[in-house]
DNA sequence: CTTGTTATTGGGAACGTTCCCAATACGAGT
DNA sequence: ACTCGTATTGGGAACGTTCCCAATAACAAG
């Protein structure tokens, strides 16, 4: 059941006031004799009391709690961001309450509305939406995981995209590809800014080659995604002689190719080179193991979590970004190519 | 910031009194007028009302919290049990924060006590104690997830570790294995239970095998336990003599086994057979790709959550244990032996 | 001893909503 | 019109804790 006994209680039996014990037992304190403090602690030990911080919380105007909104936690790549982000906060003594939005702007707005109803202090989130003005109208101090807009009132962090995205493709020249397909989607940065998509065609301006409309697909970051990209690709004319490497969106996307491309008859490491983006563990494990770009969601998810408890400290303050360098992970998903 | 508006204002606005706004917008309702009810509803959304349910829960002790305490969040196998637990307790307008206990009394004894500050209905756990009258203390609704007694005073659901284990074994033994290795953990079930060890050796003995100790391996349900697991083998004199394959306790342990039995020059699925349990998605992308036991993880997480709203509709009604059988997934990371 | 400063204390009010119960209103039947 | 039963309403109190501020106590300096 519920705790109890209160501090009237304690009080009573500490021979003391209520105000008494409440200094002792809250985080702001106060002046409290030795006597009066010695009295109070054996109090709540006799009586088993338990602050009841539903109450206190009611009183400060503060819950101690941070809502967390990402696409699905069983993502390994949220999960991890999550766990990050949860172990700093409950350092300073939040707890975390996640929410799953499934990519869908209605789910969203469930959650927003939740995160008005006096429950959270706070609020990080990966969103669907770009509208930066309905985060805001929340009124609550808020974090973005991951590249909305070019200029943002919000704190932010995330990977930088563009550097992770140039960091695959010089890697795939270097090891002498030259007909280069990206995976991307409709959620996330690519929603709004499109940003792998024009490091991609600054890339290719940059080394003098075509564009092809047909070699940038558009699916989604899921093993799903990852099926119909293959489908399509070995659907297109002459496909092998315009393809000879693909840079996957995420890291779900290019494991499910990689099986995708082995079931079609075509060896993925040697056929056709493949780059994710994420390192999830699995990256590891497959045959041949991902080539990919890792992000780095432990710290993604700490610093969401210091940029809150930032924000905590000095509501005020200019809005803050930090994005965090990717790093290549080589494995055996990418083929050494002679230069053409 | 938070809700500026109460009800009071609410209540002016539409000219009738706070009483029957808070019939208006509450679950439990009441007698209210269409015209009252028409002008309430007006006033609450011309003042852009929202509900304050720190003050709702304050007053009624009823917070609309579970608190779901998993080994961690980041294991794919904990985080999709969380996934569906979350769906089905929002559904009932539950909100789900998720502790990490990584195995440790301590960090669990740390969630008990904030379980108890009056912040949470009911709570989830796979726990790391089987100290089930310390559970019951913490004085709130609560289910377990996993088997931790044979006689449970808690509510219980998840998998069948009997059956899931002996599925596994048959399955081995069918396709011609009769050297058989083990590698469980000591956590969770076999910490108190050892059930997979029992039924293991029930399985040789039922099969006229001896039991050669050697073969029991204890390490950590982890890519660390999954390598030591190899080490540990291939270190066994005549090694190959005395095992041609190892079940898991579960796939992280078995996928991290699989590449290094490969890198210790051993070929998993011809030379070792290895069967994991869990079915978790990376277990689907290994090469080969693993046999494995699934676990119904959604079934598992929204069992959990029905069992705890079952428990608040009724909090004396009998404790119940909903174990789940396993599921037989065939891959390729088992040989198919002659008849020895 | 007097004065000034700081430490300590305790009672009342606040936080926003729900619940309780007495009072009133309304409708149906006689 | 009167009676009875049901619907509706509203004011006060409760929930447990924190904060405010006046009062008192303690201590130091002159």
């Amino acid at each position: 059941m519920k705790p109890t006994i209160s501090i009237i209680e304690v009080a009573r039996l500490a021979g003391v006031s209520k105000s008494t014990v409440s200094r002792v037992i809250s985080d702001r304190g106060g002046s409290v004799s030795p006597k009066a403090l010695d009295a109070v602690n054996s109090a709540i030990q006799e009586l088993g009391y338990t602050r009841n911080t539903i109450a206190a919380g009611f009183r400060m105007q503060r819950t101690g709690m941070v809502l967390l909104l990402v696409p699905d936690i069983a993502n390994p790549f949220w999960s991890e961001i999550t766990r990050a982000a949860q172990d700093r906060l409950e350092e300073e003594d939040y707890s975390v309450v996640v929410g799953n939005t499934d990519w869908s702007e209605q789910r969203e707005t469930r959650y927003y509305k939740l995160a008005r109803s006096g429950r959270f202090d706070g609020l990080i989130l990966n969103s669907v939406t770009d509208d930066i003005a309905a985060i805001l109208a929340i009124g609550l101090p808020a974090v973005m995981i991951g590249e909305r807009a070019e200029s943002q009132a919000l704190d932010t962090t995330g990977t930088d995209t563009r550097m992770a995205t140039r960091m695959a493709l010089d890697y795939l020249w270097e090891t002498g590809h030259r007909r280069i397909a990206i995976a991307t989607t409709e959620h996330g940065s690519e929603r709004f800014l499109s940003l792998r998509r024009k490091v991609y065609e600054d890339f290719l301006l940059e080394k003098g080659l075509a564009l092809d409309a047909d070699l940038a697909f558009s699916v989604k970051l899921s093993e799903e995604g990852g099926r119909e990209l293959v489908r399509e690709l070995v659907e297109l004319p002459r496909w092998r002689d315009r393809v000879d490497a693909v840079l996957c969106g995420n890291d779900i996307m290019a494991i499910s190719a990689i099986n995708a491309f082995r079931e079609a008859g075509v060896e993925p490491g040697k056929d056709i080179s493949l780059v994710g983006m994420d390192d999830i563990p699995a990256a590891a494990h497959t045959f041949p193991a991902l080539t990919t770009v890792r992000k780095p969601r432990s710290l993604m998810g700490a610093m969401a979590a210091d940029l809150l408890l930032s924000r905590f400290e000095d509501p005020a303050k200019p809005p803050e970004r930090r994005l965090f360098p990717g790093e290549l992970v080589l494995r055996g998903s990418v083929a050494k190519r002679g230069r053409a």
